[in-house]
DNA sequence: ATCTAATCGAGACGGTACGTCGAGTCTTCCC
DNA sequence: GGGAAGACTCGACGTACCGTCTCGATTAGAT
């Protein structure tokens, strides 16, 4: 029996999926999030919202926190990758600014929050982890490794990236401080004079 | 009528407060934080462990996060000053080191838990910065400050204090990887290079 | 053009009704109805037992209550008339006998589900009554009407007929005692008495 | 230790039960029962009646269900015992006369729901025997007791009170025919004739 | 031998009520 | 007057069933 025979008889059955549903509820949830922060993030919030039942939400998902983790998926589908400008330095201030722009935005919101989740519970972590920080990570790390003959040698790539993101993270986490386009050059500057196989004769651009 | 008679009338009114069920009740709130996490410091949980009763907590507490900000403060002042040892990266050293290990702890789940609560309430985000954050800052930023003329002409104290303490946080908190000593020293290295006034003649300890 | 010849325009084009699925949707509702109870017959439970889908249902039925009645409906229809032994104490006994079978038999439990849905659903109540409660009364009327020279004047029929049925079912709804034929002919001896022309020679059977 | 010791440790901690939210509660399941019938009996329409939370009426009674046979309960207690003028044919018809104008009022419904209710919870059947019907034949048992020389010997009194009674009942939840004061003494008279010792010389009063 | 149209199964949909849980408030008795 | 006990209102949780709806597949009579 080939592969298809199963897929007709498991695709075909039934009413199809509302994608429309989906969307509507996916949006009201992130829609929420951004609104009234984490924890107001109710599921008969997100079902008004998006004119959507309860039950059509238990039923794709499993509690609050998988629909919210699935709506940062989508919305972070589209983000740019790492640049490549064919020069380091350009492509990691791009990278920064990019994210610091993000933060700043309505999706800062959601990044506070999602990180919030994660902290009691594992599998909001787990997936925040996979859906975002490690292929943002990946991304980073390629990024730079083209050009990994410019780098100090023994650098450790990890290192470099949590050094250069955390900052970020840590302002927009704590608060203490704005997260700031000047910020992340700052950091980026620093970060850059430890990194850099030549003596740091940095100009600022 | 002397001031102290005043005082006696106003406090010596009525059973004063009872200082062991305070004591109680902070503990327990903190017990609850690293054992089950943010969500399980339930008030009837605290009571529950302390003995006490809910009427008890919110006559003296507006709110549960104003117990669990009481009790970070309570269990912070104790917390070790910014070194003197008269060598600035020693003195990071030992500071990062020490952070280390507090993180590790069980107190990791205290400062994750309070930071989780920071993003949605304001209060909490306050408090933990006048309570933990600013004045741990402040430590560092005399302590570094010290050593200024050794440090590279135009570098940003707050920049440098957000790029040593964030990759901790950072690593605590997106949990994509542990926070060890051996991280703490590179975070160091590679930021000192940034750093130093000298070219980095930096050797692995 | 003749009639039938609309009638097959509109009865002939497509899939013709499937009676097997009519006949296991009724068969299914009358067994939910007897293993679980009134409040366990749910669209859902009788679609899964009859292997047909709940658009089936709602498609020929307007309500799970109308499946049901023509489940009783349908079960109801072979049941035997008033008997004619010619004589008429007889003739009730027989009666009265019968319906003790059927009460104790697994069609009790849809008696009582259908008494009590129609507590709260007139719909339900006048089908009851139309479809089986009316059909016996007239059939046990004539029964008892042949007889009308036996029985004391002034009799009023409706009356006997309540005297005589009530009693099986009130033990059936209320349960406080067992709905036995030795109660049956307790209830005939002593309803007849009060019925019957001549001087009560009742002996006990 | 005194019984009043125990009593007193179990009696005087924390709040007391609020008596006036549980005669609201009580009161409004009745209305509703009365207005809506029994499936429209909502806990939540309840506690917005009552003016009350659903968390108070699930401390206190594990389902609706209790909470209605308590009203049934309180709202029977006030209801009067069988009569006793000295003449038996006299009680019994008072008796009946005053249960016909109890089904006949609002209490009616509330009689139709429980018995509803009854078919398919065994625990709202036997709490209806116990809080209403075993307590009513007990009565009635006494009261007719009281007179046994004057009925045919061989009678059994748990038959002549399913006689008397059941028919009421059974026009209360058929509804072929209304439950009156007329009916009433018809049964009367009929199951007279075949209780009575003497020959039923019965004359209409 | 198609074409057409009503029916079938499966199952997703918007609702409504369920019974549970925690927050924060209130009330009573005891010390 | 403070404290323990615990009842109170409120609002969200996740579940179950209702009656409606869309699918693709099936099955007759009409062409």
């Amino acid at each position: 029996m080939p592969v298809e025979a199963i897929d007709d008889e498991l695709r075909g059955r039934g009413r199809p999926r509302d994608e429309d549903a989906r969307a509507r509820i996916l949006e009201a949830s992130l829609e929420a999030l951004e609104e009234l922060g984490y924890p107001g993030v109710t599921c008969e919030a997100i079902a008004e919202r998006a004119g959507a039942s309860k039950a059509t939400i238990y039923r794709w998902w499993p509690h609050k926190e998988a629909v919210m983790l699935e709506a940062l998926r989508e919305s972070v589908a589209q983000e740019l990758p790492f640049p490549d400008t064919g020069n380091l330095r350009e492509d990691i201030r791009i990278q920064l600014h990019n994210f610091v722009k993000l933060l700043n935005g309505p999706r800062g919101r959601v990044f506070k929050g999602m990180i919030a989740a994660a902290q009691s519970d594992p599998k909001v972590g787990a997936a925040f982890l996979s859906i975002w920080v490690m292929p943002r990570r990946e991304f980073a790390r390629r990024g730079i490794d083209r050009y990994r003959k410019e780098l100090r040698r023994g650098v450790d790539l990890e290192v470099v990236l949590d050094s250069i993101y955390a900052p970020l993270y840590y302002r927009l986490l704590i608060g203490h401080a704005p997260v700031t386009i000047k910020f992340a050059d700052q950091i980026m500057e620093l970060v850059w004079a430890g990194i850099s196989a030549t003596t740091s004769q940095h100009t600022k651009p």
